[in-house]
DNA sequence: GTTAGCACTCGACTTAGATGAGTGCTAACC
DNA sequence: GGTTAGCACTCATCTAAGTCGAGTGCTAAC
């Protein structure tokens, strides 16, 4: 589709762009050692390209930024970087081999480490409890009427919640069915737990119990979203203020404000679990009017086949492609082994 | 030390530079219905409330506005409004009468619900895990070297963490400890435990266990931080950005830094905790350069008589003290009263 | 096919002038 | 003596005009 040459200008003017984040102009191009040929050659292959729809130009007189298609087509033919290990991810490297525990501060402090050596916003989502299976459940009683409910999943993740206990509800009825649970549900899928709990036990525990309605109300409080529960770390939200297209308070408050909604992150980053490898959603690709001129690369890291969560970072659409898709790229590539020694 | 004339006045400029973020000229002042002077004789006191420090100038022919010492005056001598219950806070005492399980959860909702009513940045202290004390211990295998250790307080918090387990340290030793740790140490405050846990059973557990050293290093690792751990829920942090004076992102970019770091929020909002009451910090107040042109209302929710958290909002030093004064004091109390009610 | 030259465009920056909100001071008024 | 009207003065903000320079498109020559 582009003639070797203007693969070679195009490149050129989207890494130029990503560094100075200013129009680029033909004799700017020229200079640079890798493409040799004269401003003017340079600028008829421009005006080829700007009418392909790769470049844009702000205004008749100024340089050639990229357009959302000449971005895509820059990350599709990207060539791998990093051969050898980055010197900036070894700290992060430690501090996962250090800590193999995935507890919610070690992935919270991993979001920081990553937007810190990036200079981006980091947003990581954590271990996706759908796919894990139930370890471990107990109901504790506080007083006469609150207790707490606690799961613990075969991943070691521990979800707690706090329940209102109807009275003539007796502490020994709750043991007796803290241990038909642990007995009978132990290595269920959390996704599965709620249709098995009422298709299984339902019998058996209304033969047992004197309460079971009140009973059955309590564990609904309970389970009723242990099959979508999934948790979202932010990091380094305000490097998109240090970005000089973000420098008008306007523009970046929308963005900000929608980084504040853990739901719609969420969404938006379970999107792109489904495939393998490291996605690329440049500007518009991000169903999110705000996000309109930002880019979101993410990797999934896995267990045992099964996707368990991503990381991503989030950039203006004139980000350093390259060298965030290298390091998420071994980044989940290390996550997926570590986990995979830790739980074999 | 001010006349009552001064005070008018200088009360009217602290309203209309809350309202209008532009200074304050005579004429203006004049114009309102509350004070019944012209402007000459309102020029007149304001140069002696500038010369008394209560006011500023930000340039010759401009108008004042108020100094740090003017906000500390305007607030010290702030009188009570909402007699009734505002209807904003309707939305936010029905929530909380509603889930009255403080989970994590809860809070975060609640965090956002006072930051969209109040247009400003919304920090939580949750409930001090400092005080409250152990209600249970569990220490759960995952795999030959992997546990989860979790601790359920006397408030019904749950906190979780994951240690690994040398090799050596068996199923059927780590249920003697924690049967020993549940039947010794339950009620015990979770600040106390550390040392309790040393001095009291230290040679019980050396009695009955074959690898004592081991068992010692995890039970140091679960422990490490009990005595401080304590969450921070942040909302509405972009609501900066909607204030004129943080209209250059210079400006904001240090605040909302500040605001990412956790660790930073915890100690400015704990250093508030010990006095009861409404706490205002005006500007450099605060001992942070950051938020040299912030103010920070806090109020503290306790359950029998101890302080439990914290509930603060974050904005200009130009902000509405009265409404938002009004609103900490109502919802602490609201607080408190439901939280006796729950842990009777 | 490539390059040099040149007229042209247009945003960014600079300067000068106009505008107006607001002050400080003086003198008159009650 | 306290209060107010009047007036000269200050200074940030806005506007218009002018300059500058980076960059283009086109043509003609190599």
């Amino acid at each position: 589709m582009l003639t070797e040459r203007q693969r070679l200008i195009l490149n050129a003017i989207v890494d130029d762009y990503i560094r100075s984040a200013e129009p680029v102009g033909s004799r700017s191009i020229s200079k640079r050692g890798d493409v040799g040929y004269s401003p003017a050659t340079i600028r008829n292959e421009m005006a080829d390209l700007e009418d392909l729809g790769f470049l844009e130009q702000p205004h008749t007189s100024a340089g050639r930024i990229p357009s959302h298609k000449g971005y895509r087509y820059y990350v599709d033919h990207l060539e791998p970087i990093y051969q050898g290990l980055p010197t900036e991810l070894r700290s992060l490297r430690n501090y996962f081999a250090e800590k193999l525990n995935a507890s919610e501060q070690v992935i919270q402090h991993a979001a920081m480490i990553l937007s810190h050596i990036t200079n981006y916003t980091s947003i990581l989502l954590g271990p996706e409890v759908f796919h894990t299976s139930l370890r471990h459940f107990q109901l504790l009683s506080l007083n006469e009427t609150t207790a707490v409910a606690i799961i613990v999943t075969s991943t070691g993740q521990v979800e707690s919640k706090t329940v209102s206990v109807p009275p003539g509800v007796s502490v020994s009825e709750m043991e007796k069915v803290v241990n038909l649970l642990n007995s009978k549900l132990v290595n269920v899928p959390l996704y599965k737990l709620k249709t098995r709990l009422y298709r299984e036990l339902g019998q058996e525990m209304e033969r047992h119990l004197t309460n079971f309605e009140e009973m059955i109300g309590i564990l609904d409080n309970i389970f009723v979203d242990t099959d979508t529960d999934q948790r979202v770390y932010l990091s380094g939200a305000t490097n998109m203020l240090t970005q000089p297209e973000f420098k008008d308070v306007e523009k970046v408050k929308d963005i900000l404000d929608l980084l504040e909604e853990t739901p719609t992150l969420m969404k938006m980053m379970a999107a792109t679990q489904g495939s393998a490898g490291i996605q690329v959603r440049i500007g518009t690709e991000n169903d999110h009017e705000a996000f309109a001129n930002c880019s979101l690369i993410t990797a999934t890291y896995s267990l045992d086949g099964e996707a368990l969560g991503t990381i991503g970072i989030l950039g203006p659409t004139r980000m350093e492609y390259a060298r965030v898709m290298s390091l998420l790229g071994i980044l989940s590539k290390d996550l997926t082994t570590m986990l995979s020694k830790l739980y074999k």
